[in-house]
DNA sequence: ACGGAGGTTGGAAGCGCTTCCACTGTTATC
DNA sequence: GATAACAGTGGAAGCGCTTCCAACCTCCGT
């Protein structure tokens, strides 16, 4: 049997409402009063129920995210993140992890009609028209991170700018073998990375070459962006033999640390050999000297968490859809230094950005 | 305007009661009403309101997992598997991390009162008598993973008894310069992993030579539990000169990598010139072949959600203190494989276990 | 034809809170 | 000194559900 407001009322002697009031910042209560009544209660160990509370507010201080099953390095950052500002702001965080996308649908219902969170946070999940719709009608705030929907607020960084920077990079070297390791095609950010790529060729008259294009199949899991992934595909791009690219531009460093094992396997030595840039920028990327396109994952989820708050509190009905630029870090992959940098001291703080 | 079971009773011309009734799977309603009562929900969007069930039965399906700020890719693994474990059973997951360990208190009084969980599953964190007795008193059932203590259910590894096998595996390979880098000794599997290279290194009259063990500094990050640390531990160690250590057992993966990374700087190859066997068989691990001992992380998550819930919903009271084994998994970085081994193509299902 | 045993159902209380509303005592205003 | 305004306060309704209890309807045995 917990205790309720009704025990910390009568022992204080005054009514419940008082009492809720003075654990609601009420200006309608003497401080004298409030300042009494919250020492009973902490006598008591009382603390407002937090169904009974969300219940009668109508709202539950909690919102909900949702991670694609596979979640790797890249969101346990933005997890990290977003849970911090979301603790600064004192609201809760529900983890919701998809473990199969044909059960998306499932998930979305119980979180939409539920009604246990205020909001939703989407990362990287895909949201098809009905489901889209079903987010509108339903009133829920949703914020998509790391996806696009066009009638949604989403936030994703500039994934095209991302990719045509990595490329132009490679070409600024000298580079006009250059290849692109890529997720899996029915990833948005692969999609869109590619594209990026291409453009860069084109732009610099360099010429496309198919075979150096290799899209991680289905059965490598669900998005390709994995390790395994990129080894494959870096094997496959050394069997090219005297025809191998020169250049890679990969599209996740979880990718590039598979390619990295997988050139070292074949001899083929980095960046001499073949020069590297990379996507994401987690952390073991400078471990292993990697050159990535960083993203701003703390700014992505402060952004995420303070817009979605702004629409769960205020009621802004405008919509938000921004786009964030990944910055190049060049480290030694890219041989862009012609002499390995002595990385040093890494700063914890730049290690995980909090 | 959510739409309530009372939306649903009057559309289906029945009581409220039966609606519910056809929500909660009783048995007392006619398997026809039912059907044609969940139907009706069905078109119209109608869930059950998340608090007000739970207020109402008095339980919210819904469990709570404390993790520390700083946690790592061995906490995501674990993460993973609970969430996938936890969605089986259909249970909601809050997570919550105590960005500041002084605030830790804050982060249990919340969870412990404001019941919004039936279950808390705390990870590495220690539990000081206060707050152990506070949540004995408070009867919210509680486990905690990676961590002891006395009167409260845990699911640990055996810390030290992996600790002596790494350090065994190392002696067996022929060394008698051992080295250890541990984490900070605040850190509870930091204490006890270094119980078990001692014990190992004395029952084989190895002299232990207090210059090879590093404990991480605090200014290293809370735990000392990252590459930081491990880097800098190696560099100490290198400094040594003709009297560095053959091999090195280290208390963690990320550690590892750090090191690795400072031996590489220092041009100390491994295993050739050192030999080295980390702990948590993370998945960097075996792209880096390191030899490691691994956490079955997987069990872990599952017996620890398993057996929360049996609290939870039987409420057995059997105290439940399980030590799993780690597990010794030769890769390059010990030498015990006086052949670089052809890695190959490593299975995603090895890499992410779910 | 009657009493009860089941199988189903509806009503109402209650979960622990917030908040509207009514009320009391003070103080300021003239 | 009467009145208005207002700071504080308590009571009660209501948030949307579950569940106890009473009621109802069959159907059976007698």
């Amino acid at each position: 049997m917990s205790i309720t407001i009704y025990d910390v009322a009568r022992k204080a002697g005054v009514g419940i409402a008082t009492v809720s009031r003075a654990f609601n910042d009420s200006s309608l209560i003497r401080e004298e009063t409030k300042k009494r009544i919250l020492e009973i209660a902490d006598e008591l160990n009382y603390q407002p129920h937090g169904l009974a509370r969300g219940l009668a507010r109508k709202q539950t201080h909690t919102i909900a995210t949702v991670v694609p099953f596979f979640f790797n390095y890249f969101f346990l950052n933005l997890l990290k993140n977003v849970q911090y500002s979301l603790s600064k702001k004192n609201y809760d965080m529900f983890l919701y992890s998809v473990d199969n996308l044909e059960h998306k649908e499932n998930m979305f219902d119980k979180v939409l009609y539920e009604r246990k969170c205020d909001g939703v946070m989407l990362f990287s999940l895909t949201l098809d028209e009905e489901y889209a719709d079903k987010f509108i009608k339903s009133n829920v705030p949703v914020i998509i991170v790391d996806n696009y929907h066009s009638s949604l607020d989403s936030i994703t960084i500039s994934n095209k700018r991302g990719a045509k920077d990595a490329t132009n990079h490679l070409i600024s070297l000298g580079h006009k073998k250059i290849a692109m390791i890529n997720g899996n095609l029915s990833s948005f950010p692969a999609k869109v990375r590619l594209e990026g790529f291409n453009e860069a060729l084109k732009e610099n008259n360099i010429v496309n070459n198919p075979r150096y294009i290799i899209n991680a199949d289905l059965d490598l899991g669900e998005d390709g962006f994995n390790e395994m992934a990129g080894y494959r595909a870096m094997k496959q791009l050394a069997a090219l033999g005297k025809n191998r690219p020169t250049a890679i531009f990969i599209s996740s460093d979880i990718q590039a640390i598979g390619a990295l094992r997988a050139a070292k396997e074949e001899g083929i030595s980095v960046p001499d050999d073949c020069a590297i840039v990379g996507f994401d920028d987690i952390d073991f990327a400078k471990y292993v000297g990697l050159s990535t396109m960083r993203q701003p994952v703390h700014t992505m989820a402060e952004l995420a968490v303070n817009r979605l708050l702004r629409r769960i509190e205020n009621k802004t009905r405008d919509k938000f859809q921004v786009e964030l630029s990944a910055e190049l870090i060049v480290r030694e992959s890219c041989g862009a230094r012609n002499v390995t940098t002595h990385l040093g001291d890494i700063s914890t703080d730049d290690a995980i950005f909090l």
